[in-house]
RNA sequence: GGCGUCGUAGCCAAGUGGCUAAGGCAUCGGAUUGCAAAUCCGACAUCGUGGGUUCGACUCCCACCGACGCCUCCA
C-alpha cells in the first residue's frame, strides 16, 4: 500500500490541497469527494442538535456519536477542528410544553438540555466546542433576516417574515426537488405567503408567547434561520461540514442553504453529511417519528396489541443506566453512519458480547504486566505509530491492521470496517500471549511487544471514542458483592485443592443464576458479572451449599463457609425453616 | 404520485469488475482445562428476482419485487 506512507506524512497544517486519502460522502453532490478544507489545517463542523421540548431519545445520539468520532479522527489526522452543536430552545413545541407543565419555556429548555448533556457524557461525546442556543443569538438572527429582507430575498407579511423561494434559483438542490414539485399547501400561514413553498424566517408573536423585539414587531425566529445565523457567527460564511439526520435534508437544510447562500452569495458548506435513522424494527418507522408519536398520543387501547409501545422501553437515561454508554456507542459505530439501524436492547447486548472480548484482553494484559490498560498513553497523531516495522511478524501484522483501520476511516468514516481491524488486533494479541505463554513467564522484550500491541488497540479505540476509561459496570458496583466473591472463590479454591470437584462445580454452577461467572486462571480465579439481585442469589447459593455439606456431615466445609463469611461481617443463622443471613455494620 | 436510500451466511454487518467476499453474534469440530469459562486453530455465504453490458459482475445498466426515508414537526 504505497498510499499509506504518504498519508501518514500528510500534514494538514503544513500542506495545502486535498487530503491524499480521506474521502467524505456529500449529500449535495451525492458522491464521495476528496476531503479539502476551506481554510488550510482547520475544519469547521456544524451539527443540528435537538429541539429541547422533551427528553432525548436514542435517535438523538446518532449524530453526536458519529461527529464526535469524526472530530476525533480529523484531529488525529492533524486538523484543528471546531465543532458546533446548536440547541433549539424556542419553538412551538417548547411553548406548548411550558404551558402544559406550568413553567417557562426557558425552564423547559434547561431541564431537557440537562438531560441531553448527561446522555452525551455517558456516550463519551466530549468533543463539542460550542453549544449555542437560539435564544442567545437573537441579535445575529434578526440581523440575518434583516439582510435578507433588504436584499429582496425575504418579505414581511402581517408581522411575519417569509423567505421568497422564487428568488432563489438554486432552491431544491440539496434535496433534489424543484419548487414546482413542492406539494405543500403552505400550512396555516398560506394566506400570508406569496408561494406555498415560502417558509417563515420570523413569526409574529401571539398573545402570551415568548417574544423578542424586531424591525417587524415582537416575535420569534422560524426554525431554520437560527442555524444559518449561528453557523455564520461561529464558523463563518462558508464552513466545512454540516451534519444532521437524514430527515433534516428537507426542509431544514434546504432552507438553511437557501438563506445562507442568498445572503452571502457563496457556498454555505463544503460537505453535507447526513446520518441514517434508527428504527425499532423492520416494519416500523424511525424512532421518535410521527408514527410513534401518534401512537403515543392515541387513546390507550391495549387490547389489540397494536404497536410496540407497551414494552417498558423507558427513556434514554434508563437505557444508558442499564446498558452503559460504551455499549451503545459501540453498537452505533458498528454500522455505517448513513445506514438505517434497527435498534433494540437485544441488538445492543449482542454487540456487547463482542466488547467483552476486549475487556477480557485488558484484564489479561494486567495479569501479565501488572499494568493498567487504561493507563497506556498511545500516540495522538496519525503519523506517529508506536510500531516500527521490523522483524517481528506479530508487530508487522499489527501495523498492517492499523493501516487497514485507517484506510477504512479514510473511506467516509467507515467505522464498521475499522472495528473489524480492532477485533483482528485483539485476536493477534491473544495469540501472542498464547504462543509465548506470557502468563507463565514474560521477559521484558515480550512485555514490551505486548505493550505495543495494547497501545495500538488503545490508540485506535480512542479514535472511535471507546476504551478511553473503564466502562461503568452494567448495574453499578455492589460493595457487598465485592467482599463476598473473594470468600466464594477461596472456598472454591479449597475444594479444588482437595479435589472435591463436586463442591467446586456446585459453587460455579450455583453462581450462574446470580449472573456471576468464574474463570479459573493459573494465577487464581477471576469473577465477572453481578448486578441486581446478585448478592441475594449468591447468598442463597452459599446457604444451599452449607445445607448440603451439613447433610453430608461435611462439617469442615460448612463451618469454613460460616467462619469466612463472618470475617467479612456476614452472619448466617440456622433456623428451623432454613438459614437466614444478615450483615453486621 | 415525486425525490431518495437500501436488499450480502441463522442473525448483525464491511467490501470488491477478475486474486481466500472483512469482522461480530450464534452453531459445529479440534487444542487447552479436573470439568468448565476464557483463549487459540478450523468449519459455516456465490451477494433480493429476471434480463443486459463485458473475455469476466455480487460489484455497471434496465426492469421487477420488497423494506425504509423525505415531500408536514422530526437526530
Amino acid at each position: 500500500m504505497p498510499a499509506a506512507s504518504t498519508a501518514a506524512l500528510f500534514d494538514p497544517a503544513a500542506s495545502a490541497g486535498p487530503h491524499p486519502t480521506l474521502t467524505i460522502y456529500n449529500t449535495l453532490s451525492k458522491k464521495k469527494e476528496p476531503f479539502e478544507t476551506v481554510t488550510q489545517g482547520k475544519v469547521g463542523i456544524y451539527l443540528c442538535g435537538p429541539t429541547v421540548y422533551g427528553k432525548a431519545h436514542i435517535g438523538h445520539m446518532v449524530g453526536p456519536v458519529l461527529f464526535d468520532t469524526i472530530k476525533r479522527y480529523l484531529t488525529y489526522c492533524g486538523y484543528d477542528v471546531h465543532w458546533v452543536v446548536n440547541i433549539t430552545d424556542v419553538d412551538d413545541k417548547l411553548i406548548k410544553a411550558a404551558a402544559e407543565q406550568g413553567i417557562t419555556m426557558a425552564e423547559v429548555a434547561d431541564l431537557n438540555i440537562k438531560d441531553y448533556d448527561d446522555n452525551l457524557a455517558a456516550l463519551g461525546v466530549t468533543e463539542i466546542d460550542d453549544f449555542p442556543k437560539a435564544t442567545e443569538c437573537m441579535g445575529e438572527i434578526i440581523d440575518f433576516i434583516a439582510g435578507l429582507v433588504d436584499e429582496g430575498f425575504a418579505y414581511e407579511s402581517q408581522g411575519d417574515v417569509y423567505f421568497d423561494v422564487a428568488k432563489d434559483s438554486g432552491y431544491g438542490k440539496l434535496s433534489n426537488r424543484t419548487v414546482e414539485a413542492m406539494q405543500g399547501d403552505g400550512g396555516g400561514a398560506a394566506d400570508r405567503k406569496r408561494s406555498a413553498a415560502d417558509f417563515a424566517l420570523w413569526k409574529n408573536a401571539k398573545a402570551g408567547e415568548p417574544s423578542w423585539d424586531s424591525p417587524w414587531g415582537k416575535g420569534r425566529p422560524g426554525w431554520h434561520i437560527e442555524c444559518s445565523a449561528m453557523s455564520k457567527k461561529l464558523l463563518g460564511e462558508t464552513f466545512d461540514i454540516h451534519g444532521g439526520g437524514l430527515d433534516l435534508v428537507f426542509p431544514h437544510h434546504e432552507n438553511e442553504i437557501a438563506q445562507s447562500e442568498c445572503r452571502h452569495g457563496k457556498p454555505m458548506v463544503k460537505y453535507w453529511a447526513h446520518n441514517g435513522l434508527l428504527r425499532k424494527d423492520a416494519a416500523a418507522g424511525k424512532i421518535g417519528g410521527r408514527a410513534e408519536r401518534d401512537a403515543k398520543e392515541a387513546p390507550a387501547d391495549d387490547a389489540g396489541g397494536k404497536m410496540s409501545r407497551s414494552k417498558g422501553a423507558g427513556g434514554l437515561a434508563d437505557l444508558i443506566a442499564k446498558q452503559g454508554g460504551e455499549r451503545i456507542r459501540f453498537f452505533l459505530l458498528r454500522t455505517h453512519y448513513r445506514s438505517t439501524v434497527l435498534f433494540s436492547e437485544e441488538a445492543i447486548e449482542e454487540a456487547a458480547v463482542g466488547l467483552e472480548t476486549f475487556y477480557r484482553l485488558f484484564k489479561r494484559f494486567a495479569r501479565i504486566t501488572k499494568a493498567d490498560f487504561y493507563g497506556l498513553t498511545p500516540p495522538t497523531s496519525r503519523g506517529a505509530s508506536s510500531i516500527a516495522l521490523g522483524d517481528d511478524p506479530t508487530l508487522n501484522a499489527a501495523e498492517a491492521h492499523r493501516e487497514k483501520f485507517l484506510t477504512a476511516m479514510d473511506d467516509d468514516f467507515n467505522t464498521g470496517g475499522a472495528i473489524a481491524e480492532l477485533f483482528e488486533l485483539a485476536r493477534l494479541t491473544n495469540k501472542y500471549c498464547e504462543d509465548r505463554k506470557l502468563e507463565e513467564s514474560a521477559d521484558p522484550a515480550d512485555v514490551a511487544t505486548l505493550e505495543l500491541l495494547m497501545t495500538t488497540i488503545k490508540e485506535l479505540g480512542g479514535i472511535l471514542g471507546i476504551f478511553r476509561q473503564p466502562p461503568m459496570s452494567a448495574a453499578g458496583s455492589d460493595d457487598l458483592l465485592d467482599k463476598l466473591m473473594p470468600v466464594v472463590i477461596a472456598l472454591r479454591a479449597d475444594a479444588r485443592a482437595a479435589k472435591n470437584f463436586a463442591i467446586a462445580d456446585a459453587i460455579r454452577d450455583g453462581l450462574k443464576p446470580a449472573g456471576v461467572t468464574i474463570e479459573d486462571r493459573p494465577s487464581g480465579a477471576e469473577w465477572t458479572g453481578g448486578g441486581e439481585g446478585a448478592v441475594e442469589a449468591v447468598m442463597q447459593m452459599l446457604i444451599g451449599l452449607r445445607a448440603t455439606s451439613r447433610a453430608a456431615k461435611d462439617f469442615a466445609t460448612a463451618d469454613a463457609l460460616r467462619d469466612q463469611l463472618a470475617a467479612i461481617g456476614v452472619t448466617i443463622e440456622d433456623r428451623a425453616g432454613g438459614a437466614e443471613w444478615s450483615v453486621s455494620s
